[in-house]
RNA sequence: GCCCGCGUGGUGGAAUGGUAGACACAGGGGACUUAAAAUCCCCAGGCAGAAAUGCCGUGCCGGUUCGAGUCCGGCCGCGGGUACCA
């Protein structure tokens, strides 16, 4: 009998495959076709688990439909842009595109011997210039057509380095490197104009019907569609040519409650006011020191400045508001400006109870109704509340009654005006950094911005660029920038910036239908291909990518790249959970946190010097936080087929796993076996005999189950019922043909999970061709039939008994059955149920 | 802060509102072996009990229901996102 020895198995069946071309696909109008896709990776060196977990994901789905007769599209590439190769680059010195490019050939050589049904025909990287000439071309497309404009926005600014930071290089408000506290700073820069589709991108998440639930509430909430008042309140005394401030809220009935107005640092008056006042222009500048993430400014502690101005409530003239610059005012939403209602907003009241504002109730509750203290009163929109002080006459009424009647009442009288906002902003693409796509545009000191011509690209980054100083090398290059306008032709400077990398994975998807075509996409490649039927990643990118990808298909689709079938680019969504573990960090001399691998940390020390290490609890794998665990090893050690197989029964797949190194081992132990087994009853020569029908009935019920598990991604689930069917094919004395035929359909079972082993066993046990290519087998409906049930019978809700009665055995006697029950009997004590419950084929509940 | 999830034995987890803990991992006991490894068999939520069995038990508190891990309300803890990490 011969060992299961993985490597060996492995090595030969890929290179079967491989020769064999089954995973390479051609368009082929005659057979539907099946797009299976994991989101891309970022090469960052490594593979992780994670990876791991993703791609065997889609491996399986994707080796199921084939067996399903479907011409399935499996493809990869990388992710290839960002700032990790540019910090490489610093730290270590080199090219991020040679730092790039070799951990792309890494870690391809890590996920090849995985065995993944990939088309590595398909495989481009995005820093490719082949790629980004084509997203030049887009970005020209999407120019022409409106699709993205020019603005002013804010950015993190280093004082020191004199740099932009991204907001994971701002910690507790300073720059990660020179340590100075950041400052905003405003530059000019590109925008698509996705606000533009925030009611069709809304509307059309009611049409994603196999995305999960919570991430199409998640991008609801984005989007954050709400039905206000615009209004102004008239200064009293108009400064600096501002007479009045404009205010949005989604909350108008509560405009009697109103206590001061707060504007935002940002906001037009606050500005004009430093001017003359020093000590706001000092307030302003601290609420400016600080980075532009919503979480920072959030959970910042909430300051004010009162600006000495009075603002005159619109239903009073004679109502006085104090008018407040305010930390924690967006002039990113709505107008930058609100009216401060303490009553009913826990912030506005902290706000309030801070600087003595008053607090003035509007409603209460209708039952034990009193006034606000130290918690703000806020009842669901839909719940009724007493109303205490309402000027359009209202007694009783739910919240979202009250903001209707208030913005019909201000329309009538001329004060306000309903309007309907998003919080979704337009996406801001420029970044001024060095690896990235360039923006293909040349500014002309006489013709201004000039978009590069189309026969020009792809407008190549420079090669010869140095990251020894901070900031953006294009913009130091030597020569680079220099080059004439498209337009008059006189020397002109091209645009430094580049594309934020959410670009490059807004659109790949499409470009795989047809990797290297001359323009974007081809119209008969789209057509056939899309949509990504399936589409697997992380629920981090719950909201952005996925958001701004469904935005760039519809702008493609406007730009004639993709067929109007594709603006809605994945048909079903699978979000796996993430793959975590413990953070092992120690400090250095000037306490700063020093991350380990977790393979150089063992029970609580550091293996090198014995020092002992801080234990973060789990989170993420991420590069930075070093708590990556290399599946390398385990694929070397125990196999592909090890890792895949553990990694898909360990854990249902959208949740987040917790690594522990446990548990491959027992992995590798039942493939083993199931090879063993499968060698010992290759030589059986048992008769047919009376175990063959309950072996046979157990073999279509595994088949039913293990492709439900597939179809529902329970793969945990199929994966236990395949253990299940092991161990009765394992004890079942059933006949050699019987057994045989059990035997093979197991392999083609476990084979998207465990594909080289089950190639193996295909082979052994005669089957014909490759299992890869086998049609999946089909549970008979009639082998699903079982003739007896067993009933749990509770009293009172709790289990007591069971009994075992014919399937379609009628209620009346089942009930009859169940009465007779010794344990009922007892419980009941001669007297009559109160109530007798039979679910059929289920349970049976005496309430006595 | 806000939005979205998650929480079940020692561990990973299973369970269309219907027998909580399937299937595994780790563990314990046994068989085989000179011995070990490998393999095979058995045990195993907690408490009490020799056992039968009883009570308790799905983060906490409350509710709906004949029946709640599952549905509802309120808390606690953890994770993801928060627009320049990808």
């Amino acid at each position: 009998m011969s060992r299961y020895t993985a490597s060996d198995i492995e090595k030969k069946w890929q290179e079967t495959w491989d020769k064999a071309g089954v995973f390479t696909v051609e368009r082929d109008e005659s057979r539907p076709k099946y797009y299976v896709l994991e989101m891309l990776p970022y090469p960052s060196g490594r593979i992780h688990m994670g990876h791991v977990r993703n791609y065997t994901m889609g491996d399986v789905i994707a080796r199921y439909k084939m067996a399903r007769g479907f011409n399935v599209l499996h493809p990869m590439g990388w992710d290839a842009f960002g700032m990790p190769a540019e910090n490489a680059a610093m730290a270590v010195g080199g090219h991020p595109k040679d730092w790039t490019y070799q951990n792309i050939d890494d870690m391809r050589a890590q996920m090849k011997p995985l065995g993944l049904s990939i088309d590595w025909s398909r495989e481009f990287a995005t820093c490719d210039p082949e790629y980004y000439g084509q997203q030049q071309a887009l970005f020209l497309d999407m120019l022409e057509k409106g699709l993205i404009y020019r603005k002013n926005a804010v950015v993190n600014w280093d004082p020191v380095d004199m740099t932009v930071l991204a907001n994971e290089q701002v910690i507790d408000g300073k720059g990660w490197r020179s340590g100075a506290p950041v400052e905003r700073r405003e530059l000019t820069q590109w925008f698509f104009r996705i606000s533009d589709f925030a009611e069709e991108l809304l509307d059309a998440i009611d049409g994603l019907k196999d995305w999960p639930e919570k991430v199409r509430l998640m991008q609801k909430n984005w989007i954050g569609k709400s039905r206000g008042l615009e209004m102004a309140f008239e200064l009293a005394t108009p400064v600096n040519g501002f007479d009045k401030v404009e205010v949005y809220t989604t909350r108008p009935d509560t405009l009697m409650g109103a206590s001061f107005i707060g504007i935002s640092p940002d906001h037009p008056l606050a500005r004009a006011l430093e001017a003359e006042n020093p000590d706001l222009a000092a307030f302003n500048a601290e609420c400016r020191r600080m980075g532009t993430s919503e979480a920072d400014l959030e959970t910042a502690e909430k300051k004010g400045f009162d600006t000495g101005l009075k603002a005159r409530h619109p239903l009073n003239p004679d109502w006085e508001l104090p008018v407040w610059v305010a930390n924690f005012i967006l002039m990113d939403y709505g107008t930058g400006a609100i009216f401060g209602c303490p009553a009913h907003d826990q912030r506005d009241l902290d706000f309030a109870r801070k600087y003595a504002l008053p607090v003035i109730d509007t409603f209460i509750a209708r039952e034990n109704g009193k006034p606000v203290e130290n918690e703000a009163f806020v009842p669901p929109k839909t719940e009724p509340v007493q109303w205490i002080n309402h000027f359009a006459g209202l007694d009783v009424a739910t919240g979202q009654e009250a903001i209707d009647r208030t913005i019909e009442y201000a329309e009538k009288h001329g004060w306000g005006q309903g309007k309907t906002q998003y919080r979704l902003r337009d996406w801001g693409l420029s970044r001024q950094r060095y690896w990235g796509c360039p923006i293909p545009v040349v500014h002309c000191d006489d013709c201004g911005v000039v978009p590069e011509k189309k026969e020009n690209l792809p407008i190549r980054l420079p090669d010869d660029v140095t990251f020894d100083i901070p900031g953006n090398p294009l913009d130091r290059h030597p020569t680079w920038r220099n080059t004439t306008c498209p337009k008059c032709g006189k020397p002109a400077q091209r645009e430094t910036d580049t594309m934020d990398t959410f670009v490059d994975s807004s659109w790949y998807y499409a470009r795989y239908t047809a990797p290297h075509a001359k323009t974007p996409t081809s119209a008969p490649d789209v057509d056939y291909w899309m949509n990504v039927d399936q589409y697997i990643g992380g629920i981090e990118h719950a909201i952005l990518h996925l958001l701004y990808s469904r935005f760039f298909a519809r702008a493609m689709h406007l730009t004639g790249h993709l067929p109007a079938k594709a603006i809605e680019p994945f048909n079903a969504l699978f979000t796996q959970g993430m793959v975590t573990h413990e953070i092992y960090q120690t400090r250095d001399e000037k306490g700063r946190p020093v991350y380990h691998l977790p393979e150089d940390v063992e029970n609580g020390k550091l293996k090198a010097t014995g020092e002992p290490v801080e234990i973060i609890p789990s989170a993420k794998m991420s590069k930075s936080k070093k708590n990556v665990v290399d599946p390398v090893n385990i694929v070397s050690g125990f196999g592909a087929d090890t890792a895949r197989w553990f990694v898909l029964s360990d854990s249902p797949p959208e949740r987040d796993v917790e690594w522990t190194s446990s548990g491959a081992e027992g992995a590798y132990k039942h493939l083993g076996r199931v090879w063993r087994l499968a060698q010992e009853i290759a030589k059986s020569e048992t008769p047919a005999n009376k175990d063959d029908l309950p072996l046979e009935k157990a073999l279509h019920r595994t088949i039913d189950d293990v492709t439900r598990g597939i179809e529902g991604f329970a793969f945990n689930t199929s994966i236990a019922k395949l253990y299940a069917f092991t161990n009765t094919l394992a004890k079942s004395a059933a006949g050699a043909a019987i057994r045989q035929k059990a035997m093979r359909i197991l392999a083609q079972l476990m084979s998207p999970m465990t594909p080289h082993l089950a190639e193996e066993i295909w082979d052994l046990l005669g089957g014909k061709g490759l299992v890869t290519q086998a049609e999946w087998p089909v549970a008979d409906p009639e082998m699903l039939v079982e003739e007896d049930v067993t009933l749990p019978i509770q009293v009172n809700g709790k289990r007591r008994s069971e009994i075992t009665v014919p399937k379609d055995m009628p209620k009346e006697e089942v009930e009859k059955l169940a009465l007779a029950d010794q344990a009922v009997q007892k419980a009941l004590q001669g007297q009559a149920p109160k109530k007798l419950i039979v679910v059929p084929g289920r349970i049976v509940n005496v309430v006595v």
